[in-house]
RNA sequence: CGCGGGGUAGAGCAGUCUGGUAGCUCGUCGGGCUCAUAACCCGGAGGCCGUUGGUUCAAAUCCUUCCCCCGCAACCA
C-alpha cells in the first residue's frame, strides 16, 4: 500500500454579488473532476472552494436590497453553495471571507507585512482624480494628468496602505521562468511577463477608506483591507496558516497548493500579486495556476433572442446533473473558450451519452440476460480479434492519466469514449447474435460478453471522476465491487458467477431536438408571461413624479475619446445645454443623431463615465439581448425644455 | 504601432512547437446488421488549411504582407 500523497486544489472564491451562471459553475465542475480523479489515483485530496464576500459593490447592493451586508452575503453564499451541491461537487471545505478565523488572519497578515516594511502607509498630497476616485503616483501621470481620463488631478491628502511589489519582482520573474509549469496555459505566461512584470509593477493599494464592508485594519481604524490580501489569502487561512507561525496541521500538510484553478481573467492576481504576497510571508508558492478558458453562451440559433443566459439549474432541470457535467467538461478546449447552446447540448447527449455509452451498456446487458440469464462467465475462448480491444482497454487508463496530468480534461474524456466506441464496433465484429444460435459457440459467446462488460467496467471506473452518478449506476448494474484505480491494471478484474441487473435502466434517453426546442420555448414564454404580468414593483404616482423628463435636441454628438461603446452628446434643453454620455455607439453613428429630438431624464444624479461627465440620460428602448436599440423620440415639434409626463 | 487568442469540409475542433499521405466528433448520402435507446458497424461525397510574397526537394506547419473575428486593458445611465 502506497503512502497517500497530499494534493491541494482550489477554485477561485466566487464573488457574492449575484446568482452564478453556467460559466461560473463550470469552474467548480472542472476542479471537481480533477479532485475526484486525484482521489481515485490515491492522493489525499483537499479540495477547497468558497466565496469572496467583501467590498464596495456588495455594500451597495445590500443597501439597495435594504438588508445588512452580512444578510446579503449569507443569502448569496447560500445560493452559490446550493448551486455547487446541485452539481454534485465534492469539495472538502467551503471558505467564506466573512469567516471569523479568516478575518482574524487577514488582520494578522496585514499587520505582519506592515511591520516588516512591505506595506507602508502612503499619504499623497495631490494626484487625486476626483471623477475617477483614484490616486495616482507622479510616475503614473500622463502629462501631469490622470492616466485614465486625461483630466487634471487635484492635490488631496488621503491616506492608504500600499504594498511594495517591485521589491519582489525580480524573484518572481525568475521563478516564472524557471518553472514553465507554473502558469497554465503557457501562452499566458508571456502575457504576464510582457504586460506587467517587465514594464515594472506599481505599488498595490491594499486598503480603502471609502467603504466599510471589509476586514478592518486593526491598528488603523479608518481603513479596511482591500480585496487582494483579503481574498487571495483564503487559500492559506483555510488550512490554518498563522502569521505568527503557529500553523495548524493542515497547513503543514497541504501547502503549497498543487494547483489553483481560476478563470483566465484573474490570472494576473494569482500569478503576480499572490506569489509576491507569499514571498513576503516567507511561504512557498503554489506549484501551478491554471487560468481556464470561458464558456461562452452561443446565440443566434436560439429563437427570438430569448433565454440567452444559461443557468446551471435550468440545464440540470432538463438534462440531469451528469449530462451537464459531461457537456461542460468535454466541450471545453484547454486554452480556448468553449461554447454552449441548447442545440449543442442536445446533440452531445444524443450522440455521446445515449448512442455510444447508454446504448452500449444496454445492448451488452440485455444480451447477457438473454443468453446466460444474466450470469457473468469467462470461459476464456479467445480469438485474435479480442486482442485489439483488450490492448486498448489496458492502454486507456494511462492515456487518461497523461491528459489529466496536463489538466486536459476534455481530452481525457475523449480517451474513455474511444474505448466505448471501440466496444460498439467489437459487437459488430463478433456478432454475438450469430454465436447465440449455435450451441457449440456458447463459450465463445460468453467470452465476448465478458470482454464487453470488462471494457464497460473499466470505462465506468474512469468515468467516475466526470460523471459520478452515471458511473456508479453502471457499476451497480454490473454488480461489481471492482471500482478503484488498481482494478484497471490488468484486464479481467470483473468478477464471474454472479448475475447482472435484470432490468437495466436507460442511462440517457435520446432527446428529440425539435420537440425539445418547442418545449423549451414554451417554457420560456410562460416565464416571460409571468414576468410581464408581474412586471416591476408597483410605484405610486408620487414615485413617478420624482422623475424630471424633458424634451431636448441633440446639437452635437461625438465618440467618447476613451470608450468604444459610448457617445457624448450635447443636448439643448431650452434654458440650458447639457452633456450626456450614452452607451449607444454600437447603434448610432454620431452624425445620425444630430438634430434628433430626445427625451432626457434631467434630474438624474450626474456621473462620470470613463472620464467624461454625464448630466442625465436619454431614454432608449432596447431589445432584451441588447442587440437592437432605438432612442425614444417625439413626433411633433415641441420646443426644447417641454416637460414630459 | 497597447497586450493576447483565433481563422483547417455544412457545424464544432485536433494537427502547427519538432515541415513529409489533412485527421476527429456531429451532420449529410449510400450500404450492412437486427443484440440494443430509430440505436450500432462499414463506405462515399464534401478542403485553394483567411490573404500576399518568400525559404525548402517538400509548407496547414517556418519567415513575411495584409484582411477578418474575439478577449483584456476599459467604461456602457
Amino acid at each position: 500500500m502506497k503512502e497517500k500523497k497530499p494534493y491541494y486544489i482550489t477554485t477561485a472564491i466566487a464573488y457574492t454579488s449575484g446568482r452564478p451562471h453556467i460559466g461560473n459553475t463550470y469552474e467548480i465542475v472542472l476542479t471537481d473532476a480533477i479532485a475526484r480523479y486525484k482521489r481515485q489515483q490515491g492522493y489525499e485530496v483537499f479540495f477547497q472552494t468558497g466565496t469572496d464576500e467583501h467590498g464596495q459593490k456588495i455594500e451597495e447592493k445590500a443597501k439597495e436590497a435594504g438588508v445588512t451586508p452580512k444578510q446579503f452575503v449569507d443569502d448569496v453564499a447560500g445560493i452559490i453553495r446550493q448551486n455547487f451541491d446541485m452539481m454534485n461537487t465534492s469539495y472538502d471545505y467551503f471558505i467564506r471571507t466573512t469567516d471569523e478565523s479568516h478575518e482574524k488572519q487577514v488582520q494578522k497578515i496585514f499587520k505582519k507585512l506592515y511591520e516588516q516594511g512591505d506595506i507602508y502607509k502612503g499619504t499623497y498630497e495631490g494626484m487625486y482624480c476626483t471623477p475617477c476616485e483614484s490616486f495616482w503616483t507622479e510616475s503614473q501621470l500622463v502629462d501631469g494628468k490622470c492616466p485614465d481620463c486625461g483630466r487634471p488631478v487635484q492635490k488631496a491628502t488621503e491616506e492608504a496602505y500600499f504594498f511594495n511589489l517591485q521589491k519582489y519582482a525580480p524573484r518572481l520573474i525568475q521563478h516564472i521562468e524557471e518553472h514553465p509549469q507554473f502558469i497554465q496555459p503557457e501562452s499566458r505566461k508571456h502575457e504576464m511577463i510582457n504586460n506587467f512584470l517587465k514594464p515594472g509593477l506599481q505599488d498595490l493599494c491594499v486598503s480603502r477608506t471609502s467603504f466599510r464592508w471589509g476586514v478592518p485594519v486593526d491598528f488603523d481604524d479608518k481603513h479596511v483591507v482591500y480585496v487582494w490580501i483579503d481574498a487571495l489569502s483564503n487559500y492559506i487561512t483555510s488550512l490554518g496558516y498563522d502569521a505568527d507561525g503557529h500553523h495548524k496541521e493542515n497547513f503543514k500538510k497541504y501547502w503549497p497548493a498543487d494547483v489553483h484553478i481560476i478563470g483566465k481573467d484573474i490570472l494576473r492576481f494569482h500569478t503576480i500579486y499572490w506569489p509576491i504576497m507569499l514571498m513576503a510571508l516567507g511561504q512557498p508558492l503554489p506549484k501551478q495556476v491554471f487560468g481556464h478558458p470561458w464558456l461562452l453562451v452561443g446565440d443566434g440559433k436560439m429563437s427570438k433572442s430569448k433565454g440567452n443566459a444559461i443557468y446551471a439549474d435550468e440545464l440540470v432541470h432538463y438534462f440531469g446533473v451528469d449530462a451537464v457535467r459531461y457537456f461542460v467538461l468535454h466541450e471545453m478546449p484547454f486554452a480556448q473558450d468553449g461554447t454552449i447552446t441548447w442545440d449543442l447540448m442536445v446533440e452531445r447527449i444524443n450522440s455521446d451519452l445515449a448512442n455510444v455509452l447508454g446504448n452500449l451498456v444496454s445492448r451488452t446487458l440485455s444480451m447477457t440476460n438473454k443468453y446466460f440469464d444474466g450470469e457473468i462467465k469467462n470461459p476464456g475462448v479467445h480469438e485474435a480479434i479480442d486482442t485489439e480491444l483488450i490492448d486498448m482497454a489496458l492502454a486507456v487508463p494511462k492515456r487518461v492519466e497523461e491528459k489529466m496530468n496536463e489538466l486536459r480534461v476534455g481530452d481525457a474524456i475523449d480517451e474513455i469514449f474511444a474505448l466505448l466506441r471501440r466496444s460498439n464496433k467489437y459487437i459488430d465484429e463478433t456478432t454475438p447474435w450469430v454465436l447465440g444460435k449455435d450451441e457449440t459457440k456458447k463459450d465463445r459467446l460468453a467470452t465476448v460478453l465478458y470482454n464487453l462488460m470488462e471494457c464497460i467496467r473499466i470505462s465506468a471506473v474512469l468515468l467516475s471522476s466526470f460523471m459520478p452518478q452515471t458511473a456508479e449506476k453502471i457499476l451497480d448494474e454490473l454488480k461489481t465491487k471492482k471500482r478503484d484505480a488498481e482494478s484497471l491494471e490488468a484486464f479481467g478484474a470483473l468478477e464471474c458467477g454472479h448475475h447482472v441487473e435484470k432490468k437495466p435502466e436507460i442511462l440517457f434517453a435520446r432527446i428529440d431536438a425539435e420537440e425539445f426546442m418547442k418545449q423549451l420555448n414554451a417554457d420560456h414564454e410562460e416565464k416571460e408571461a409571468e414576468k410581464m404580468t408581474k412586471g416591476k414593483e408597483e410605484i405610486t404616482f408620487e414615485d413617478f413624479s420624482k422623475l424630471e423628463l424633458k424634451v431636448g435636441t441633440i446639437v452635437s454628438c461625438e465618440k467618447h475619446p476613451k470608450a468604444d461603446k459610448l457617445l457624448v452628446e450635447q443636448i439643448d434643453l431650452g434654458d440650458e445645454t447639457r452633456q450626456i454620455v450614452s452607451g449607444i455607439a454600437q447603434f448610432y453613428k454620431p452624425e445620425e443623431l444630430l438634430g434628433k429630438k430626445v427625451i432626457v431624464v434631467t434630474n438624474l444624479k450626474p456621473a462620470v463615465l470613463r472620464g467624461v461627465e454625464s448630466q442625465g440620460m436619454i431614454l432608449c428602448a432596447a431589445s432584451e439581448d441588447k442587440k437592437d436599440l432605438d432612442i425614444v423620440t417625439i413626433t411633433k415639434e415641441l420646443v426644447n425644455g417641454t416637460e414630459v409626463s
